[in-house]
DNA sequence: GATAATAATGAGAAGCTTTTTCATCTGCAG
DNA sequence: CTGCAGATGAAAAAGCTTCTCATTATTATC
């Protein structure tokens, strides 16, 4: 139940907060953007406003409820911390998002932070490409 | 000489295009916002607008002059495209940048991309970390 | 269940980076 | 040198996100 989930990260549990989290877990796609949110939000009858919107989502990432990503074009993307680590790839021409991990990457890229002399906080890999789908229709 | 890059490029010789290609290889740093650049337009004393700084770097990056990168944050940061891949680390106290490439993770990337079904288009890894010498500072 | 203290919300204004508009200017082909 | 396509600068607008502040809802306490 989203309510107890709220406590458990130490925020109240507010109309807005217990329906934003219901469109993260309920929707078939994963990443939202906030826009997405808002919109759903409407679709479902609720009036919840947009500056919410961007605040819940601010705090559930500072939660640790969803992770915040910068997808190619500058606005911010949000997903359900499922709290395994994966990457993206993405379609640049119908938006399709894959996710994946590749324990090679992970170990190489730890070592590679290591060795310039930093302790690595976060890391991120983005591929952009055009899926199969995409291939076959347009050539 | 950079008119003749500039003419290579397809690309009319004017004052604005020169004295920004000159900024981007005389700088000490390699990675600059356009914000950057602009101060340092008006450093030297140019009196050369915003709005054509962003053109022209846009312009340079279609021509393949420059890399465009996001790093956190959100705005845009621009390099000399020296031709050969590579990718990133930052600091997230000072805002150090260093770079690197590892032949074992492109290979990776490109292995996930077509088992996936993607015809890979770009791909770019982003760390952040402390570096060495934040960490000795800060504790 | 009612009350008070505290935090959250909504609407709109504002902020920031980037793009567009449009009148003026400039590089360069002829 | 001339003329014109293309480039520029200033200001306005766009797009995403955050802030402000008056109002409202939640939760701890009685
Ligand atoms: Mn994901
Ligand atoms: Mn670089
Ligand atoms: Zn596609
Ligand atoms: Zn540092």
């Amino acid at each position: 139940m989203e309510s107890s989930e709220l406590r458990k990260a130490g925020l109240k549990v507010t109309l807005p907060r217990v329906k934003i989290l219901d469109i993260l877990e309920q929707s078939s796609s994963r990443h939202h953007s906030a826009e997405d949110v808002y919109k759903a939000l409407l679709d479902t009858g609720e009036d919840i406003g947009l500056a919410t919107v961007y605040r819940v989502l601010t705090q559930f990432e500072a939660a640790g409820l969803v992770k915040r990503h910068h997808f190619e074009g500058g606005h911010s993307v949000f997903e359900l911390n499922e709290g395994v680590h994966h990457d993206h790839i993405l379609c640049v021409k119908c938006g399709r998002v894959d996710e994946f991990v590749d324990e090679l990457i992970e170990e190489r890229q730890k070592a590679i932070a290591a060795r310039l002399g930093y302790e690595m906080t976060d890391h991120c890999l983005y591929m952009y490409g055009i899926c199969s789908a995409c291939r076959n229709k347009s050539g």
